[in-house]
This record gives C-alpha cells, sequence and structure tokens, in this order.
DNA sequence: CGTTCGATTTGCT
DNA sequence: GCAAATCGAACGC
C-alpha cells in the first residue's frame, strides 16, 4: 500500500532535478511515479502525487503527437528542453498534462494520467463536478487538469522551477508499492504501437484512472460516413492492473 | 453492475 | 471534414 501520510519535506527542498527528465520518455515516466505536481494559485496550493504515467517516445511512436516529425504550434513545447511543460486540448473540452523529456529537439514527453490529491482537495472538489469522491478527483489525464487548473496558458512552463506549476521529488520516505505496466489507453488505431506496456501505474492505489478502456484500433470503426449522431467508442477490456 | 452516448472545439488532412 | 493521448450522465439489466 503506498504511503497515505504526509511528511514533511526539508525546508527549502529543490523541484525535480532536470537531470531526472534528460532521458528517453520510456525511461522517465516510471521515475515519475511518486514525483509530486504542485499547482500554485493565488491563496492555495495543490498538491498530487503522480500514480499513473503513460510515455510516448517522439517522432517513431505513431501514437505520439510528433509522429513522423509533425511539428505544429500546439505541440512545439514538446521539442524544448527536458522539464518543460506540454499542455493540450482535446476532444473540445479537456486538457492533458505532460512532462517533457529527453533533449532540445527531441519530442518525448511523460503523460500524467491520473495523480492522488494530496494538498487542496477543497479546491480541487470545486473544479470538478458536484459531488465528486477525492477518488475521482484527480484519477485521469483530464481530472486532473481540471481539478488543478492546468490548462494551455501554463504550456511550455518550466516544471524544474518553482512557479505557478512544477515538480517536487517523492515525498521523504513515500514508497509506492508495486508498480504495474500496461498498454497505453486511448489510442487510436495505432498498430504495435498500442499494445507495447508504456504505462506505469501504482497497482495497489484507488486513485489511478479508471481508463476509457478502448481496444486498439477501435476508433476506427466508428463514424459511419454521413452519420453525425451516432458516433461513439467504447467496448470492454479486461483491463489492467491488480 | 456494465455499456452506450452526447458534449464541444481544435488542428490537421 | 473528421478524428481526437476524455469524461460523466444516461441507459439497460
Amino acid at each position: 500500500m503506498p504511503t497515505r501520510e504526509r511528511r514533511r519535506d526539508a525546508p527549502g527542498a529543490d523541484p525535480l532535478a532536470r537531470r531526472v527528465l534528460e532521458e528517453s520518455a520510456d525511461r522517465v515516466a516510471p521515475r515519475l511515479i511518486g514525483c509530486r505536481l504542485v499547482r500554485e494559485l493565488e491563496g492555495v496550493r495543490l498538491v498530487g502525487v503522480i500514480v499513473e504515467t503513460e510515455a510516448y517516445l517522439g517522432e517513431r511512436d505513431r501514437a505520439a503527437h510528433a509522429f513522423g516529425g509533425r511539428r505544429t504550434p500546439r505541440n512545439e513545447s514538446m521539442y524544448g528542453p527536458a522539464g518543460t511543460a506540454y499542455v493540450y486540448f482535446t476532444y473540445g473540452m479537456h486538457h492533458c498534462f505532460n512532462v517533457v523529456c529527453a533533449g532540445v529537439g527531441i519530442p518525448q514527453a511523460v503523460l500524467v494520467r491520473a495523480v492522488m490529491p494530496a494538498e487542496g482537495l477543497e479546491a480541487m472538489r470545486a473544479r470538478r463536478f458536484r459531488g465528486a469522491a477525492d477518488r475521482a478527483l484527480c484519477s485521469g489525464p483530464g481530472k486532473l487538469c481540471q481539478a488543478m487548473a492546468i490548462d494551455r496558458a501554463l504550456d511550455g512552463a518550466d516544471l524544474c522551477v518553482r512557479g505557478p506549476v512544477y515538480l517536487m521529488p517523492p515525498a521523504p520516505g513515500w514508497t509506492p508499492g508495486r508498480v504495474a505496466r500496461d498498454r497505453r489507453i486511448g489510442l487510436g488505431d495505432v498498430g504495435a504501437w498500442g499494445t507495447r506496456r508504456l504505462r506505469w501505474l501504482v497497482a495497489a492505489s484507488e486513485f489511478v484512472s479508471v481508463g476509457v478502456r478502448r481496444r486498439p484500433g477501435e476508433i476506427a470503426k466508428r463514424n459511419g460516413p454521413a452519420r453525425r449522431r451516432r458516433a461513439c467508442d467504447a467496448g470492454g477490456d479486461g483491463g489492467p492492473d491488480a
């Protein structure tokens, strides 16, 4: 079981060292488990312990926004230095938060899919839907952005220095317990890239995402031509975790 | 409980 | 035009 009790940082503790992020996304993603995402608002401090991540491996990764060398204003920050925030807007209403890794010009990033709320729960609840349970506050990439007030305005922020949003190493004494691996969630038909186990999650945590559990290739089968109001996707999948 | 469906806008083909 | 690194409510059983 993950340690839930809060421990104090040493006075003046530093944010996560940038060198930790200057590696490929599949090496960084598991290392971000247990690190803390900190959001400083006026008068409020929101903190979540990262419990689920996904690696996106840049231009060769069919599931990545930078696949094939596609470089656009939207994903520009992914080409920046390690420690840069990449925040994008999708599905017409949700934001997703990523930690850029590797080096300048190498568009790799780690999507933070879920955090365990640790500080500022009241403010998080206020931003989420009415009556949201604690475990529903940040258990998904779109949810945590809503709860922690993360949007495109934070795209490009430096996560390795204290500011409106940044990362801290795991709290002293915090241990994740077993970390499970599984395939990434919500991808379209991306061939073999859809089955690679590029997602990491705290096995025993109740704060991980439920996941859309869509199978690879599922999206391609939806949306018949000229059938605007019938679009839908979903579909069972045993689901990962333990 | 599990599955279906609408929302809503951008970015790129 | 269309698909999207999603979410929550509405169904059906």
